[in-house]
RNA sequence: GGUCCCAUCGUCUAGAGGCCCAGGACAUAGCCCUCUCAAGGCUAAGACACGGGUUCGAAUCCCGUUGGGACUACCA
């Protein structure tokens, strides 16, 4: 019988949730779900200088938004400074870590000078075995690495990773202010917590060693680790805002589906054959360390894009209304708190989604299918309502009003006869109503179109297109 | 500088010694479909970083080189 899988997300609140960091949460979320584990959320707020609460909401908002929900948390490293301390003390008299009197500015100046002489800039154990405190300083306390030997971190994804003891640091484990420090933190959590995976980003492989001897002094059993490889921007430095929007709830605003974008960040590193799509079920069940790659990867807008459309094509029309409807007020095609038909909605939506890649776009070209009036695209106005279309136009309205039927087969059988009657191809009506109707050039099927703006709304808008053409003969 | 990690098309990746003169996806180009724009279909171009081994045989194993990244804090 093995141990129930617990795994946690640890990000610490001093930005919003990034790309990165929600990758390392949903691949956290994916490895607990799939092996119907527990899966917790730890703020790691110990630097208070720079982690805010409304960092925190931010990151949990992300998450909700992404639907990676949390089983326990999220739990604040700053309510539990005296549990930290309570354990700085046992190592303290253990022997295990020691008081060191090194002020920050001497430690600063030393590594400086190591460096400039092309030394190792490793601090140089002077506090290790002293005896007596130093009067007027007050101490930070080091944790004791050992002298020699190896540290082996057995990785999931890395396999065996070999470190020299000789090279790691005695790293400060409480400071001078009596607050703990991350590599301390980290691990007294991850015991309490009962954490049987560490799942983390690749940037934690060299802290694992250090961390590792902290378990052993703690006398604690080691979790098993996986480092993640890094998600790198399109010049292969670590993603930043100046490679685009980082932060998910950007995507949110870009007009992304949650779904897409775990989509997307799931393959970033992670394979399952040729499969490009999931639904989140089979993401659970297939998901494994074992086809997860070693490499960075570097983060590709395009291919979210893509994705993206594709889970709008696949979306009940229905669920698109919903998710839509914020849109059309951002993008001022509704009023705050006007509502609109769903099911009318829904269908405009049919002859939409496969040109959409994003809700913003989706709210955009709904637009002519919402407004009173449209307005023209200049250059789609010159080129098509022009004293040639006039008439075909003109014609086109009078069949419509006298025809009562306004179904998609009856436009159809008009337009047929009306193109047959001067002699001239579909294109040559359709190019013309198509910008009267919309204002633009590009739309669905203009049968679809029409039938969906409905008989009203399509005659008033021809008879405009009518005025608007200025006839040479009758000025 | 030291330590550690990594290396297949522009990008994400498949590939567990012969199935690979390397497969899929995005992006790019062309064609088809067509009332426009899409979507869809078909096709094209495009990669095993380099050099040594091991082996009958290497993208796959080993070593080196090069390149990239991370860490080297009283940040996380």
């Amino acid at each position: 019988m093995t141990e129930k899988v617990r795994v946690r997300f640890a990000p610490s609140p001093t930005g919003h949730l990034h790309i990165g960091g929600a990758r390392t949460a949903l691949f956290n979320y994916l490895f607990a779900r799939h092996n119907n584990g527990a899966f917790i959320l730890r703020i790691e707020d110990t630097d208070r200088s720079r982690s805010t609460d409304e960092y925190i909401e931010a990151i949990i908002e992300g998450m909700k938004w992404l639907g990676l929900d949390c089983d326990e948390g999220p739990f604040r490293q700053t309510d539990r400074f005296d549990v930290y301390r309570s354990y700085v003390d046992r190592l303290v008299k253990e022997g295990k870590a020691y008081y060191c009197y090194c002020s920050s500015e001497e430690l600063e100046e030393r590594r400086r000078l190591a460096l400039a002489t092309g030394k190792m800039p490793k601090y140089d154990g002077r506090c290790r075995n002293l005896k007596e405190p130093v009067p007027g300083e007050i101490p930070a306390v080091r944790f004791k690495i050992p002298l020699e030997g190896q540290t082996i971190v057995d990785d999931l994804i890395r396999g065996t990773v070999v470190f020299e003891n000789n090279q790691l640091d005695d790293l400060i484990i409480l400071r001078s202010d009596g607050t703990p420090t991350y590599n301390f933190t980290v691990v007294v959590d991850d015991v309490d917590m009962k954490i049987t995976h560490v799942i983390r980003g690749d940037d934690h492989l060299n802290n694992t060693p250090k961390q590792i001897h902290i378990y052993k002094a703690l006398g604690y059993n080691i979790p098993k680790f996986a480092h993640l490889p890094m998600i790198l921007g399109s010049d292969k430095t670590r993603l930043s805002k100046r490679h685009g929007a980082t932060s998910v709830m950007a995507y949110y605003e870009m007009g992304y589906l949650p779904d897409a974008l775990v989509n997307y960040l799931v393959r970033l590193g992670w394979s399952y054959g040729d499969q490009e799509v999931f639904s989140r079920e089979e993401l659970i069940k297939c998901f494994s360390f074992d086809n997860v790659g070693k490499a960075a990867a570097i983060f590709n807008p395009e291919k979210l894009l893509w994705l993206n459309s594709q889970y709008i094509i696949h979306s009940p029309s229905e669920r698109l209304a919903e998710l839509v409807m914020p849109f059309l007020v951002k993008e001022k095609i509704i009023g705050e708190g006007q509502d609109i038909d769903r099911k009318w909605l829904s269908k405009a939506i049919d002859t939409l989604k496969e040109r959409s890649k994003t809700l913003v776009q989706l709210a955009n070209t709904l637009r002519y299918y919402i407004a009173e009036e449209v307005e023209y695209n200049e250059k789609a106005k010159d080129k098509f309502l022009n004293e040639k279309s006039r008439e075909l136009l003109i014609e086109l309205k009078n069949s419509i009003a006298s025809v009562p039927d306004f179904s998609h087969q009856a436009l159809e059988i008009i337009f047929k006869s009306i193109v047959e009657k001067h002699g001239v191809k579909l294109k040559d009506l359709a190019q013309p109503v198509r910008v009267a109707i919309t204002g633009g050039t590009e739309s669905p099927g203009i049968f679809e179109v029409l039938e969906i703006v409905g008989k009203e709304k399509t005659l008033r808008r021809l008879e405009k297109a009518i005025k608007t053409i200025v006839c040479p003969h009758f000025p």
